[in-house]
DNA sequence: CGATTTTGACCGGCGC
DNA sequence: GCGCCGGTCAAAATCG
């Protein structure tokens, strides 16, 4: 716990260009990138096209065509919630049709029901943690990231609003695409500057990776620390009964990590 | 009949 | 300034 220079869990935000831009808002949104392979069974055959389910509902309102890829984006909002403003972007890798990539955007204002029940089944009370995240989450938001306060602060009132976490639904975003297990194989990346795989079984050949993933090959390597992922966990104001219930998620459905 | 999907139009950012 | 591109809107269509 290097608490002087640990970066603790900064959603690190979309700029290409820092150097001399003043990075617009666009850019400036939290992204959690996931690739996922899907499994073309012939049982659900048109269902190959349609989004893996997740814990929330998702409604489309959008498609458009993507330069150099042959398949559609699909552009979905989280429908769960009413003033959810989280959102997702489905798309399928150029050269692997199999391959599904899905970009989450901003944050859930509220949790999956599914989730809440089974916190509640593993801890029994450990509900009310919600409350006190949402005070700890601010105040990390606060120091941490200065210069999205701005976007940040927007967010965070309208989750005050609702009295949730971002921080939690952060975590969502995680595991719950690997909870849903129907896939075989899936490589979550934090942002653009940690991106960490997870794989079930690696199959990921080396000619997939850039094909699929430039930037994914180069990140890899550019940091071999999980170390820094898991620190930066540690480092959550969560309650550690979230936190291992979360991370329980991930060894239980038996993730490696797959370093170069 | 309400909710969701489809699809073309519209808009803003960015590169030239 | 213009055109390209990605993201969103909104009306119509479709579904359950």
């Amino acid at each position: 716990m290097d608490s002087s220079t640990s970066p603790v869990f900064q959603p690190e935000m979309i700029e290409e260009k820092s150097d001399t831009q003043p990075s617009k808002k666009r850019k400036l949104l939290e992204k959690t990138v996931v690739t996922v392979k899907i499994e073309e069974n012939e049982n659900k055959k048109h269902k190959s096209e349609g989004p893996p389910p997740d814990a929330w509902t998702w409604r489309k309102y959008g498609q458009k065509p993507i330069k150099g890829s042959p398949f559609p984006r699909g552009y979905y909002r989280c429908s769960t919630s009413k003033g959810c403003s989280a959102k997702k972007q489905v798309e399928r890798c150029r050269t692997d049709a199999s391959l599904l990539i899905i970009t989450y955007t901003s944050t859930h204002n509220h949790s999956s029901t599914k989730e809440l029940k089974q916190l509640k089944e593993e801890h029994g009370e450990e509900e009310e943690e919600e409350e006190p995240e949402v005070e700890i989450t601010k105040d990390d938001n606060n120091h941490e990231k200065q210069e999205d306060s701005k976007e940040v602060k927007d967010q965070v009132s309208s989750f005050d609003e609702d009295g949730a976490s971002d921080i939690v639904s952060n975590f969502h975003y995680i595991h719950s695409p690997l909870n849903s297990s129907n896939h075989q194989d899936v490589i979550t990346n934090i942002d653009h500057e940690e991106e960490i795989q997870f794989t079930e079984n690696v199959v990921f050949d080396e000619k997939d990776k850039p094909l699929c993933y430039p930037h994914l090959m180069t990140l890899t390597k550019h940091k071999s620390e999980e170390n820094d992922f898991f620190d930066e966990l540690g480092e959550l104001p969560t309650s550690s009964s979230f936190t291992s219930f979360m991370w329980g998620n991930f060894f239980e459905d038996r993730i490696l990590i797959h370093l170069p």
